[in-house]
DNA sequence: CATTTGTACAAATGGCTGCTTGAATAAGCT
DNA sequence: AGCTTATTCAAGCAGCCATTTGTACAAATG
């Protein structure tokens, strides 16, 4: 990924996270798969506005899609937050981030940790 | 700090935070204060625009402010980056909290500090 | 085949906001 | 007192964006 492609990613994410339904959602598809109708029933939107809303979040790397029959299923992908994450860990103290990185190669470490088809 | 007014917080800094400006004076007054034509003159903003930032950021919590003679000088204020940081927290494997949280003990409590390098 | 369910596409709108321009306030400097 | 520096305030414009409304398409169900 190149430096650009990087701060455009950046820019993306931190613009589908200033939107608080937005964020709604994401807490929501967090744990579990969601289908959008799902998504607007349970945070109470149209279903216009919740695909709206997961379009953008998917367009930021935010989400990943995942159709299952007719619906389209949506869950967290931590790929799009890692640039804001790598962005507020520059204003705390360095020693935090040390250990922070060393629990993401630890998280990472596991080679059977791949995404299923 | 009521939940509701926690919420408010959480919204403006994620606000503030969406502008791509607002995150470049961030990073520029993170190490040391900066006063507001400093700003404008390194990032090639107006001066109108730097100091209008500059509000949205201080209302944000994201910065905070003193004057010096006829100058104001902002720098980062790491209390309203805790609720935006929060919320990306829960988005990663709980073994990572469990890390970060011990560093950020560690942090406040140095005698019993530990790299793991 | 017709109906229901799940979702996306398109146009219109209302509000917010980043930026510009112009002016005002306030504190040093000569 | 004037002049320069540093900053804010106010008004206006242009563009973006969240939301609504209406429609269309696709898949399951009867």
């Amino acid at each position: 990924m190149t430096a650009t492609a990087r701060r455009a990613t950046e820019e993306v994410a931190w613009h589908a996270l200033s939107d608080g339904n937005r964020r709604r959602i994401l807490a929501l598809v967090r744990d579990e798969p969601r289908a959008v109708g799902e998504v607007a029933a349970r945070l109470g939107l149209s279903q216009q506005i919740a695909s709206h809303h997961l379009r953008v979040l998917h367009g930021a790397g935010l989400v990943v899609e995942r159709r299952d029959r007719q619906r389209h299923m949506f869950v967290v992908s931590t790929d799009g937050l890692a640039a804001v994450r790598d962005f507020l860990a520059d204003f705390w103290p360095a020693q935090l981030h040390s250990l922070k990185r060393a629990a993401e190669s630890a998280a990472r470490r596991p080679k059977s940790r791949r995404r299923s088809a």
